[in-house]
DNA sequence: CAGGTCGCCTGCGGGC
DNA sequence: TGCCCGCAGGCGACCT
């Protein structure tokens, strides 16, 4: 799944393959229920020889903006999505559901097998109470008391994109395993030692990935396909945890499917 | 307001 | 071997 690792190793892909200044000429879509906030003909006609001036991440989203300062959209690859920057005359991908066309014989191709993934003209997204976790000074202990005393699980807040941007189901997994923090513990049970263990797990676990993703473009290229983390935690119901050989355990947080020890993550 | 649940959507894996 | 059912989940909408 796109989490943050994989959603900034889309955007340095996209950097490091000229998108930064490419002009767009238009979009097609073949489901347009996916394009947010302008049908794909507005959407051609406001953004036709358009440049391409940023693109950054924030949180899961990919906002793109343009020489006209107003003109911006973000990209949001749900569950199954990648974006793939191609030469037109290239052989098509499975699963392509939206193509933006550029000029120059480029294009950028959004494929989405389940199609969660969404093109949202001028979208803001809302400002999270904590700084991206690839931040050095995004530290949980940070947050404010009015959240430290909630009574919701540790799992739900780190997944909240509101409050810490970027994280998602398996890296909230392996971020609680390597913390050895149990899911379901209430936020207003975590002392200070186990915020900060948790941001460094959280920042260790993404790092990790990151530095995976950075190898294999330097060697391989970008692959659109995602899962390069060496995960510990093992995601599979009564398999042997990694570290103590006990049966992992099996729940629903939040209705996410969530694997742990519940000997080495004590509640 | 905090917090939980649902539905969108479709490929794929497990089970028979 | 082939078919079919149900699981997978980010996120916003909605409910309690």
């Amino acid at each position: 799944m796109p989490e943050l690792p994989e959603v900034e190793n889309t955007l340095r892909y996209l950097r490091e393959n000229g998108l930064i200044g490419m002009t767009i000429d238009s979009i097609w879509t073949e489901s347009p229920n996916n394009i947010i906030g302008l049908s794909p003909e507005q959407f051609s006609n406001t953004f036709y020889g358009i440049a391409i001036t940023t693109a950054e991440r924030k949180a899961k989203y990919i906002n793109i903006s343009t020489e006209t300062s107003c003109d911006y959209f973000s990209i949001h690859l749900g569950m199954t999505g990648s974006l793939s920057l191609d030469d037109t005359d290239a052989e098509m991908q499975k699963y392509c559901r939206h193509v933006i066309h550029l000029q120059e014989r480029k294009e950028l191709r959004f494929l989405d097998s389940r199609k969660f993934g969404k093109i949202i003209y001028q979208n803001k997204p809302k400002i999270p109470l904590m700084l991206d976790p690839l931040d050095p000074n995004f530290s949980l202990d940070d947050l404010p008391a009015k959240v430290k005393t909630r009574r919701a699980t540790i799992k739900s807040m780190i997944m909240d994109q509101s409050i810490v941007p970027g994280i998602g189901n398996l890296y909230a997994d392996e971020s609680l395993f390597k913390a050895e923090i149990n899911p379901f513990r209430p936020i207003y049970l975590m002392e200070i030692k186990d915020f900060l263990k948790l941001t460094e797990s959280i920042k260790t676990v993404l790092n990790n990935a990151l530095s995976q993703y950075d190898k294999s473009r330097e060697s391989d290229g970008y692959k659109p396909e995602f899962n390069l983390s060496p995960w510990d935690i093992v995601r599979k119901e009564n398999a042997e945890c990694f570290r103590c050989l006990e049966p992992m355990f099996f729940a629903r947080i939040n209705s996410r499917g969530t694997y742990y020890c519940n000997n080495c993550q004590p509640t």
